[in-house]
DNA sequence: TGTACATTGCGTCAAAATAACACATAAGAT
DNA sequence: ATCTTATGTGTTATTTTGACGCAATGTACA
């Protein structure tokens, strides 16, 4: 049965809109997936989403509009999801397996929606995405739904149930990426409040490497670095020895992000 | 004046036959650009192609078969350029700023084979490029020209002439990342012939890193690796002392390269 | 109240990696 | 034969890293 396009637009929404709108606005066979990192109780985040037409978890992306740069589309789906701008964003790697696109989900999704296939052949047909990451103040997030059909959430890394596609693959390579990457810039800016300790800088690094650090060595090694202003006021409301609060000195960081470090971890 | 594709077969070569031939056989708006390096009289250098519908060089790149890999993709190009199989080749990033692609120059390639800009609309459309970069063997590459309205040549790194649309930036970031690369993977089996000098693979190294490396460091580190096999040979033929000649124990230099280094240049 | 316990802050020391440099050797050039 | 230039090997000082000791601080609880 072929439903009429007057009719499906009764039942808009963005994923709707989305896959009919598209031959004149979006970039064909071309998406933008996200890996949008948060840290919080010692654990390290990641931003999925659910929605109603799969019985699994995704990673939130989006397409490419025709006359936009793709960071700029990678720029709009964090913002989209997150609320979030000016935050660190980073391509890492592009995905283009020709069988990454399973003809089965694409059609459940048109099904869902009650689209005819001939209508949504450019949905259904075969896409390269690109891979970002990106690193949020799990607190200063409001994860945003797009309508009703889908819950997006955090969940920690270490308990990410099974993906669609390849989406597992894509998080696990923008994982391993960020651990290359901590070798080469300081982390932490994006990823915790203004206002933290040692301790709990330590644990993020921990939590990305996979890996216990030495609490005397780290402290060393990231003062070392000369981007964390050590302010005069103590942690409250912790058991044992309160640590102090740090905060990072943004123009140093900065200019860090940019020359690199040459360390390791 | 509007051409009929029969007239138009008549001057088939292979860039009109993929513009012509694209819905069907291609991703839409998405490229492979390659940037092939090669090491020779202890120069890095770049394999560039020169059109004869453009006056500026370009790297060698191009589409992507709907039922095929990128990274399958890649490696056609690769293989027509050079000839060669088997080689290293890695995905380092993908461009896709918003215009990046020039209509000028797709309208210039369109007028050059006398394709009426009807036809050729997917050519002239945005265009996405994931960038591969290649280490390939000098001596053992026959650049090859696909057909007579071009030609490939070996150009020095540090005398790249100006190159079409963003191909600068790619090939730039290319270097970049290769550098980086280095601190992370032995570099050389692909780069040099099969017997080698030390000072010839340090030549290398200097030419990649753009600085110089101290002699006798350079051995004690390069040797650490356990990828070296010194062989009971001298190179002949030099001014001075014949340096010993060496080669890549191949089974440790796939097992570090898969291990990963930990050291830095 | 004061003792046990957990965590932080600061420091030490040995081992390993890196950088800087000295000297003998080989082979063509004169 | 001697000079020049580049290679092969070794030495030493400096820096970086890894492993660990101990006092200080604040909670928990007898």
């Amino acid at each position: 049965m072929r439903l009429s396009k007057g009719v499906l637009i009764t039942r808009i929404n963005h994923m709707l809109k989305t896959i009919l709108d598209n031959k004149e606005e979006y970039q064909p066979g071309l998406s933008i997936d996200c890996v949008i990192f948060g840290f919080h109780d010692n654990q390290l985040k990641v931003l999925l989403i659910k929605t109603k037409y799969s019985d699994k978890w995704a990673l939130p992306g989006g397409f490419v509009p025709v006359n936009e740069d793709i960071d700029e589309a990678a720029v709009t789906v964090l913002h989209g999801r997150t609320g979030l701008k000016g935050i660190f964003l980073r391509q890492f790697s592009t995905f283009g397996a020709a069988r990454r696109c399973s003809v089965d989900v694409s059609n459940s999704v048109l099904d869902f929606y009650g689209i005819p296939l001939d209508e949504g052949k450019w949905y259904a047909s075969r896409f390269v995405t690109v891979g970002y990451y990106a690193l949020v103040d799990f607190l200063q997030t409001v994860p945003q739904p797009e309508g009703n059909n889908e819950i997006v959430e955090w969940i920690d890394h270490n308990a990410v149930p099974e993906l669609i596609l390849d989406h597992r693959q894509i998080l696990d390579k923008a994982l391993e990426t960020l651990r290359m990457e901590l070798n080469l810039m300081p982390v932490g800016y994006n990823l915790l409040p203004e206002k933290f300790t040692i301790p709990e800088l330590q644990k993020l690094y921990e939590t990305i490497l996979g890996r216990k650090l030495d609490r005397r060595n780290f402290l060393r090694k990231i003062t070392a670095i000369g981007i964390l202003t050590k302010l005069d006021e103590k942690k409250s409301n912790v058991a044992h020895k309160a640590p102090n609060l740090y905060s990072f000195d943004k123009e140093k960081y900065e200019e860090v992000v940019k020359n690199g470090l040459t360390q390791g971890w």
